[in-house]
DNA sequence: GATAATTTGTTCGTATGTATC
DNA sequence: TGATACATACGAACAAATTAT
């Protein structure tokens, strides 16, 4: 389907048969990115470029353009342009929500790195999602977890330190969550609650998501339980919006349980 | 525990013993933040208060308020302060997803104003959630969800004509989409497939969400589907990401099937 | 609408204490 | 003991965003 935008050329509209003009502009528009023309994170032509394209006024173009980003397939920004809006890739919230898992299945390389790790008193919200008092140890690991070497998301961990004393070191050999449960005995854990919420990114996550500043957030907040619905995990993830979207998905949630 | 801002008289911090200060004055705002002494949204002293108040540093003070925007208790805006994090509704995504029961589960009292309603011919990606044909024809409704009369989430729904051929008048008889759908006949409606993302808002959404601009939205591609697993809705909802977090619960979910 | 004041954000520099080799 | 690296803490100046006048 990809024919080198020779849609460019100019082509005419039919005027006053029922449909209007930006609507016809729309779909050829629509067409065109559903065909691949303009693949993702591609800059579409300027609006002038369009206008002159479609032999009509800038603000027709306008209009098209404007339906096109409320039907989320493409974005605009402002003193840039108009870009085909860029694949995101799924993550699977299912009963077993695992990193690796969940990349692998995109055909993505998926990757993990430990940032920082050490021992602090649970505060407030974490001693409950954990179910434990407020001052007990914990092991807090940062990391960053990436797609292909694009980074993905910034995680904060926490681990009772009572019960997973030397979580991080483990974690630091092997890079998974699932391999450093399995060596402290547990064979499966199962997400117990998952709270997704979104915010603009502060300093820390623009420098280490690589994001636009103000850039949109999803702030992911879950606890992990283990066979007997004991928490294990109490975690808080900051995902970059424009790479990951979010799939709860009755089908696979039937087959994961 | 509310004490008049009390608090805010000057109080010296422990110098070299162990603790830093910056950690001391963060573990005095979450315990006060906690204790409600700042209720939900409110403004907190600025830096230069906070400093004085402690002793200290303005970037003494900004080493502590960064580590309370991490763990999501405060949010800062710059030129205008450091606010106590808004509570947000939990909106619950399980097997059967509900609008009204779920904002009454919160005490809220939930409405949906219909905007506009029109037929359309079913675009590419809609004819894809609703296993149809492009250009089968769809009716299109596009309402505001509210909670206490505060605007929440600006839905564009579509439902197959031919199955649902004037459900926008019913709908705007009664407004609501599963009274409607027992109108029809259809006693019970279930999820088929979540999508979750997050961007910028436009300025349509801006306007009739009262969002401040560029404000972050998430937005939640849905697909219902009737007894048989028919798709009988396509919808995708612009949630205020300030006011809203979307809760997957192992528990609620099963209660749910 | 223009201007000033307020508040947060960023980047210099300096000094100090602590941990490590 | 010295050298080094790192986090903490303070100070000053300026940039950027918002609010008040």
């Amino acid at each position: 389907m990809k024919e080198a935008k020779s849609s460019n050329k100019r082509q005419k509209l039919v005027r006053a048969q029922g449909v209007t003009l930006w609507h016809q502009i729309q779909s050829v528009l629509e067409k065109e990115l559903y065909d691949g023309v303009y693949s993702a994170g591609e800059k579409l032509p300027t609006e002038k470029q369009l206008a002159e394209r479609f032999f009509v006024n800038r603000h027709t173009v306008r209009q098209a353009i404007a339906e096109l980003v409320r039907k989320e397939l493409i974005v605009v920004e402002q003193g840039r342009g108009a870009f085909a809006r860029r694949d995101k890739l799924d993550y699977f919230l299912a009963r077993r929500v695992r990193f690796r898992e969940n990349l692998l299945r995109q055909q993505k390389s998926p990757a993990e790195e430990l940032l920082t790790h050490d021992t602090v008193p649970a505060d407030l919200v974490a001693a409950k999602a954990l179910c434990l008092r407020p001052t007990t140890l914990l092991v807090r690991m940062r990391s960053v977890g990436s797609a292909d070497k694009h980074p993905l998301c910034y995680t904060t961990q926490y681990f009772p330190k009572e019960r997973f004393p030397d979580f991080a070191e483990v974690y630091a050999e092997n890079h998974s969550v699932t391999a450093t449960f399995q060596a402290f005995g547990i064979a499966d854990y199962t997400r117990k609650s998952t709270r997704i919420m979104a915010r603009g990114a502060e300093a820390e996550e623009v420098r280490l998501l690589k994001l636009r500043r103000h850039a949109p957030v999803m702030v992911v907040e879950s606890v992990n339980v283990d066979h007997d619905g004991t928490p294990v995990e109490y975690g808080v993830c900051v995902w970059a919006a424009d790479r990951i979207q979010f799939v709860v998905d009755a089908d696979s949630h039937d087959a994961s349980i």
